[in-house]
DNA sequence: GGAAGTACATACAAAAATGTAAGTATGGAA
DNA sequence: TTCCATACTTACATTTTTGTATGTACTTCC
């Protein structure tokens, strides 16, 4: 290296990196399940509403949002009466959804065994 | 199958669904940063803090208490003046941190191109 | 003798997240 | 003609989360 390369090195677990936000809105309550729940389908907004069971629509729109602004989420509006909007993962947000969908099923798959485990 | 097998089917996608909590856990604020920071060491207490900047003390205990109840975080303490208390991971603890890792290392590995296709 | 370091707990306060209810626009069904 | 459905937004209230400050116990260093 001869010049000043990887002056940055992104790092969640420092306080002002730009990829912290980032973890913390794809990592956030309601934003996990998004991205879960769009996995392999193209879903309207009342779809999703009612798959992730729980949320209200304000956190839903909220969460639909900002997840769109990362350029995780792709939002196709069609200008008709009444209203008809797709929501659908970017390439980005495809590869972030596959390593929470993991994440997931992995406590999913193994929930009887950590249950057993828990002592309290 | 001729009993009952597969009554239920864990989801975090339901509402009350004990994956549900455990998920919400995992991927809590700072839940996420213990686990990746624990992940290839023991730490103590105030090590902990410092790598993971912007926790407080109060937050720092709360999550440690919660993960170690569901049997993520082992906790050991040494009954010595000045108190010394050893954290690190379950088995269990190392499988979750392993796939949260995944994650975030996706995100800090893409971030410049992430930042680059925003818009707003 | 006073200060520092450790791993917390606890009370109180402030900030952030979330929920609830209502409103918007418009076409079509009952 | 009243109501429903859709995808939101906005105001307001409540809940939850998070932070701040302080205290504790004991030992060692200065």
């Amino acid at each position: 290296m001869d010049t000043l390369e990887k002056v940055f090195e992104p790092d969640v677990l420092s306080a002002n990196c730009p990829s912290r936000t980032l973890f913390n809105h794809v990592t956030s309550r309601w934003g996990v399940l998004v991205l879960i729940a769009l996995q392999n389908d193209t879903m309207r907004f009342s779809e999703l509403r009612r798959k992730i069971e729980g949320v209200s629509e304000r956190m839903l729109s909220q969460t639909l949002k900002l997840l769109e602004e990362d350029g995780f989420v792709d939002r196709k509006a069609f200008d008709v009466v009444p209203p008809h909007v797709e929501y659908s993962l970017t390439p980005f947000g495809q590869e972030v959804s596959k390593r929470v969908r993991e994440l997931a099923s992995w406590i999913e798959g193994n929930l009887g065994d950590i249950l057993a485990a828990k002592q309290p």
